[in-house]
DNA sequence: GGATCGGCTGACAACGGTGTCATCCTGCGT
DNA sequence: ACGCAGGATGACACCGTTGTCAGCCGATCC
């Protein structure tokens, strides 16, 4: 099967290729009865006109790109970036736009990857995620003068917009409940460290912690996977009594974490919440559906996907966009988490 | 800043654009040396072809479409697709390739999307999920002439290639694991009743149990969702004694339903295995960290993305292409199934 | 010294749109 | 009857490639 041109189009409405597409790109010149008549041919031979053509010309190509960082196969199992996707994909969708995926075995590819779809010409802009101290990422699109947006913390996000939630704010809720709830001994286990949002999180988790005299609040380095979550739990339960105890709580960066973190405290035949208190950053379904419930810091993430879409259109766009904060995540409180047992 | 073109490479260089041309895509027309200067200069001004002016020029456009139906908001939890297109991507991305990922809320949209990226020009080819009887997409794809490949049983792919497991043989596995371990009321909680590979589990379910004389094999069909499967548990395990009395096995058409099941199970005061055995459908780290952990159908989805994107290359490259079968989920037993109590 | 050959040039036609421009219709008002 | 505006035309340049083709150059072979 042929796919037809604007030249097709013209000749079955009896008109001009120009007047074909002054009508389909909605400008003036074409009386509004031959727009109708050229829309419904249009409409009726399936037309659409060539991407690639229309991009050559100047016009946009619809198109943004992601990039994800696979670490060997964290991905499969993590929510959030399927939930994020949704999110960018409902926002892009409504408007037309296509979402290019690409995922990266490593810091250089992904690099190579949106200079590449720069210069070929490949997308109108892109979205930047898993961003870290440092990264290489926000210095070459600045320099590349490609419209981007930042999933992540702005303050790692140069001059390029970002989107994010306020993390300090919840992990200050979080500490400030266990808190409530008695406990002295708090521990997390963080994500990789490298990550922006994993050192403003640390920081805020330092920081609340003195405020509140939790002393040896100690964060545990991981990769998100459950057995780094595994292991770190088994550490820091083990600890000797000498060093203050084990904690009577833990913070988890992430669900799947914590979800193997309850698996491991299990298996030592430390009691969840009697014994130990477990709280997670990001509410997945899996969650709910544990035994006991986990407590978690819930946001809605493809809001963030479906703002970070909405601000990379806009910028795409030309007008002038500004770096916001959806709404910070914020504890729901479940099975998880009791007060410490009195010793 | 601005895109270098082939003739600034050529100007560079001190050759004609055509040569570059040659010198690019590898073909003959040019002597070694001077292919390796031009290759030199390209690299230098970091010059990929714009992809468009390529594509337009009767090219490929080295990008493969996939649309994913989202009902709601299952695809969040579901790791099976997280972990597909990890695969996919694995082998495109070692071509070449990008993927054009599209979620639809509609069949009716869905359809729309891969008729739309054909007459745009968007992609080379498709890959094609979750295909139900009588799928219109496949006749769509036949009839436009778009190389296609169904992620999926070849029964319903028409024409087009597909790449599948063999399902009947996994449940034929599964039930024969159960039967042996001395179970007579098996029943299971199934996937969506329209998607075509869901039909074939059904069937094969209900041929094996009879030939090993196991009445009242039923399948009770769900969405997917935990909710679905705890709902669906809960009727399977309330039914009275005069029907032949609550199931002392139960299999689940995926993950995130068996998770749902256990803890549905759970409430309900079932214990697991002693009271009822439980087997998942596809076998992601979740399964390993519960409590207990799961008995599995455990297969290398990535594997089956890796097949079908090699298969749609292949087919995009004009060469013959034949349907294929990935390896068949295999039992992996865990803690969830025991011997029936005898009562 | 003439034929041959590979390497390369320079020019040009696609590809399917966008955008511009002079020009020709039409119907309208005066 | 005349002028005029807006609709529509046809022609063309342009975007950055791919691909083709005649022709030129220098080296090699007989």
């Amino acid at each position: 099967m042929k796919r037809p041109t604007i030249a097709d189009i013209a000749r079955e409405a009896g008109v001009s290729k120009g007047a074909v597409s002054y009508a389909l790109n909605g400008r003036p010149g074409v009386s509004a009865a031959t727009r109708e008549r050229i829309l419904a041919v249009a409409d009726r031979l399936q037309f659409h006109a060539d991407s690639n053509a229309r991009a050559l010309a100047g016009a946009k190509t619809r198109v943004v790109g992601l990039t994800l960082r696979r670490p060997p196969s964290t991905l499969g199992v993590e929510p959030f970036f399927m939930e994020l996707i949704s999110g960018i994909e409902l926002e892009l969708s409504r408007r037309s736009y296509a979402l290019l995926l690409q995922m990266a075995p490593g810091r250089d590819e992904e690099l190579g990857f949106y200079r590449r779809w720069f210069s070929e010409g490949r997308v109108d802009g892109v979205l930047v995620c898993d961003v870290h101290v440092g990264d290489p990422r926000v210095g070459m699109l600045q320099e590349l003068g490609l419209p981007a947006v930042v999933i992540g913390p702005p303050d790692v996000s140069g001059t390029l917009t970002s989107v994010w939630s306020d993390d300090e704010r919840s992990m200050v809720e979080a500490v400030e409940y266990l808190a409530a709830l008695g406990h002295r001994r708090i521990a997390r286990v963080g994500g990789i460290p490298q990550l922006a949002h994993t050192a403003i999180r640390t920081a805020a988790f330092a920081g609340v912690c003195a405020r509140l005299g939790i002393a040896d609040a100690v964060t545990v380095p991981a990769d998100y996977t459950g057995e780094a979550a595994a292991r770190a739990t088994r550490k820091l339960l083990g600890r000797p009594a000498g060093a203050g105890g084990p904690p009577t709580a833990l913070l988890y960066d992430n669900d799947v974490m914590a979800v193997a973190g309850l698996t491991a405290a299990r298996e030592l035949g430390v009691a969840v919440p009697a014994e130990l208190s477990i709280v997670a950053w990001d509410d997945s379904p899996i969650c709910r559906l544990l035994h006991p419930p986990l407590t978690a810091l819930t946001r809605d993430i493809g809001a963030y996907g479906v703002q970070a879409a909405r601000t990379l259109l806009a910028a795409i766009a030309g007008e002038a966009v500004t770096s916001t904060h959806g709404a910070p995540a914020h504890l729901t409180p479940r099975g998880s988490t009791a007060p410490p047992r009195t010793s």
